[in-house]
DNA sequence: CCTTCTATGTACCGAAAGGTACATAAATGG
DNA sequence: CCATTTATGTACCTTTCGGTACATAGAAGG
């Protein structure tokens, strides 16, 4: 049925992780189509026909470092047990990933398109969107807390998301400008260590 | 003896400052030379006469971005009154640079290229060396903390320095992403409530 | 076997990138 | 007044960008 006419030669999955690296590495602008077939191991009219666009194979890019990445290290928000407990386990997986050896250094939702020409301001938004959305999963598990009892009831969620969210994001640029692991992982303590205050400051008079 | 010829016909700082607004704004690579010859007010010409080449017209951006925007801010370190308030004042000064309605949002250094083709490697590692120069300001006005006997004998100045650093870096994403200054100041006193437990726990055993 | 359908590789497109040749304009030195 | 020096504007260069036309290859349907 889907079968008809020549079947394709490369594995999309396989081709559309190559280009998830590439972006990753070189963010949006600075994948150029050729290196990215090359990557990929296919030519641009087999680019083209599989993901549409530079954009749309972008997207799917970051759809895919989503399921690959994201999706895993966000479970502990979930899994594991306490806010504090949680969220320090959250940055902590993210901190060992952006130092990953095999891998580029740091988000790619934060570092691949932060700046640049007008054109690509949608593809900006996109990502935009994505940091967004993992700053709204920080406040969901922390206003969970609160319906728990964990937190005081009245406490500001808002400012302790938009803090770790602060904090996740400059890890990724402390991990593309080459920090260890080690010191990657003693910000996040520094960042955890003030917690108590934290949560006592963000109750509302 | 120095004014043989034909006189230049336009501002060479106003055309700088414009140069560096517009890289502030879009990045090395996603600034053209013929948008920055047009904010300029002048052609390319007269760009390539005066300044060099792209990156040379960069560097020099960066350079005007430091002393105009950079040397201001980090005043604070050193004028203001005891580290814990010296470091607040700084960030505050920073956050409120990174929301100035008549200017880019977020940090030029940290923002401007983070990223990018092989070919601008130079340029990026430009940038990293001033964030690194950022850090070690911040570093030694906790040293001289440590030698005035603010802080305790055996504190880790490097962990302070890089969750700052990291912090400071993650408001300038925080900017970009349209956070208002109340927000960003909330951040802020967020990263500063850990303050006393920060500098507790960074005592070497 | 022949048509139909999709994928492939080559070779190319127009636009825009960074950068420059060149003729001319405007000043000073003699 | 003329030579020299520097700045300007136009028009152009080469390269690379994202994207595609087109002829061909390889499969299934009849």
């Amino acid at each position: 049925m889907s079968t008809r006419g020549r079947p394709r030669a490369f594995d999309p999955d396989f081709a559309l992780r190559s280009a998830m690296n590439l972006f990753w590495e070189r963010g949006y602008e600075g994948a150029t189509l050729t290196e990215l077939a090359a990557v990929m191991g296919i030519n641009k009219p087999s680019l083209y026909a599989a993901f549409g666009s530079k954009e749309s194979l972008f997207r799917q890019a970051v759809s895919l470092y989503d399921v690959t990445e994201g999706r895993r290290v966000e479970q502990a928000l979930y899994v594991e047990p306490g806010v504090r407990n949680a969220i320090a386990r959250f940055l902590e997986l993210n901190l060992e990933a952006y130092t990953n050896p095999d891998k580029p250094r740091g988000c790619m939702v934060v570092l691949a398109a932060m700046i640049g020409p007008p054109e690509s301001a949608g593809t900006r938004e996109y990502l935009a969107a994505q940091r967004a959305e993992t700053r709204a999963l920080l406040h969901q598990r922390l206003e969970r807390a609160v319906m728990e009892g964990e937190l005081a009831e009245g406490t500001d969620c808002n400012v302790i998301a938009d803090f770790y969210t602060t904090v996740l994001q400059g890890l990724s640029i402390q991990a593309r400008d080459g920090a260890t692991q080690a010191q990657l992982r003693a910000i996040m303590r520094a960042a955890m260590a003030g917690w108590e205050s934290l949560i006592a400051e963000s109750v509302a008079a």
